[in-house]
DNA sequence: CGACGCATTGATTGGATTCAACTAAGGTGG
DNA sequence: CCACCTTAGTTGAATCCAATCAATGCGTCG
């Protein structure tokens, strides 16, 4: 596995070919382990290094002055935590491994040198980014216009989609480690609530969930259950 | 006015020298008047060309099958609709005149031709949309989080320090042209809840509203009943 | 003047939260 | 190997914030 979510997922937007692979590779050669719960950047940090999650989940997120919190994003191997660091500074948000990761670390210098001398690449990896916005824009209407059933019907769909494009879903199953606070956070609900609407969800014969697999049932149901639509993900291939 | 609005904005960035402005003036020489309630850009659409706000105000939004709507930005002069496209190809979501609008037509290749010529220039556009990025994951915060009194609240500090930095506020009044099904919609709240919740931040002698206008009366109270921190519009000067 | 958009108010309903208890599973150490 | 502890998930009852439904006020514009 290692860095391959990456070409998988820039490989999505753009034909690469063996050179742009190779530099993508060597980019991802200074691999760390990061243990789960761990902050992988913090709120306020101004780092020196790009992140990218090679193995594992991360999530954006952001604490309240009541100690609540909001998840923005969930990211699996192929995501950047910070392509944007370099232009904007400081970290508005702290990012948290979910679970035991592999996050690869590229030095700013290098990859402002990447961007300057591959078009392509640079290309592909704005789109990553731009898709991310897209991302978010549907959070924003997931959580503002969304019942909890719908809202978490979504969210699944999301993941089930992007777990997809990098390879990681087999017969509409996938790894799903995440907890129901979790699922909270990144909803807007309450575990108890995501716990009720979980089982209705399942009773429903939608989905199985439990013990950090999710299984699809009816994808189609699924998808209307959430309003999902998959275009804004932007995946049909564009630069040739 | 005309696009001050963007050389102000950029300006809070990199420091820009004549001939940058020179550029940015060239490029918005193209300006049509759009009226009141007409799409800027509809979902689906490929446009072939960036837009840019220069006055007026206009909102991103997506509708959903049930017919409700969520807005998930504010556009104020300054604001391009959609540099994102050249690189995403299709709009994801609409974008709609609030009220009557200029809106500068730049063609896509002109575009292309200055950021490839002008880095900084392309860091601070960049820059830019990165910022509305931070902007989205503050909504996501905004609409989980938080309850109808304080995400009004926040919403009208983010309004303020947006049109501060494009010099559009005088004495903590601005020109605030949104109704209030509009505030519903970018809250995920209904209309009846935020009239109401507008009430309590009056009675509670945080703002006096209506009439297109807003009067903050006390933005130290009204950031901390929306938990504001200015600091993700990333307004410190970086690019010199 | 009548019509329309927008703001306001009241009464009622309901989805989600809160608080609290309890079960199940997994890991650790004596 | 079992006692203990922690973490995650489940269930129930009461409460509440915001939605819903409905009506009214009010200013503006054709």
């Amino acid at each position: 596995m290692g860095d391959n979510a990456l070409l998988l997922r820039l490989g999505l937007f753009a034909d690469l070919d063996d050179e742009d692979r190779a530099e993508l590779t060597q980019l991802c050669r200074n691999v760390r382990a990061i243990p789960a719960k761990r902050d992988i950047e913090s709120d306020g940090d101004r780092p020196e290094q790009v992140h990218l999650i090679t193995q594992g989940w991360a999530a954006r997120y952001k604490l309240l002055p009541d100690g609540s919190r909001q998840i923005m994003a969930f990211l699996i191997p192929g995501d950047f935590c910070d392509l944007h660091v370099a232009v904007l500074g400081r970290m508005d948000h702290g990012i948290v491994a979910l679970t035991p990761c592999n996050v690869a670390f590229i030095d700013s210098a290098e990859m402002d040198a990447l961007m300057s001398k591959n078009n392509r690449l640079t290309r592909a990896m704005w789109w990553g980014t731009l898709v991310d916005e897209a991302v978010l824009r549907q959070w924003v209407v997931n959580v503002g216009r969304r019942d909890a059933y719908a809202r978490i019907a979504h969210v699944l769909c999301e993941l089930h989609a992007r777990m997809q494009l990098v390879d990681l879903v087999t017969e509409d199953q996938l790894a799903l480690p995440l907890t129901q606070d979790e699922l909270a956070d990144a909803t807007g609900l309450t575990p108890v609530h995501v716990n009720r609407t979980l089982q209705r969800l399942r009773a429903d014969n939608l989905i199985e969930i439990g013990s950090g697999r999710l299984n699809v049932l009816d994808i189609g149901r699924l998808k209307e259950a959430g309003g999902f639509d998959a275009s804004y993900l932007h995946i049909q291939r564009r630069v040739h």
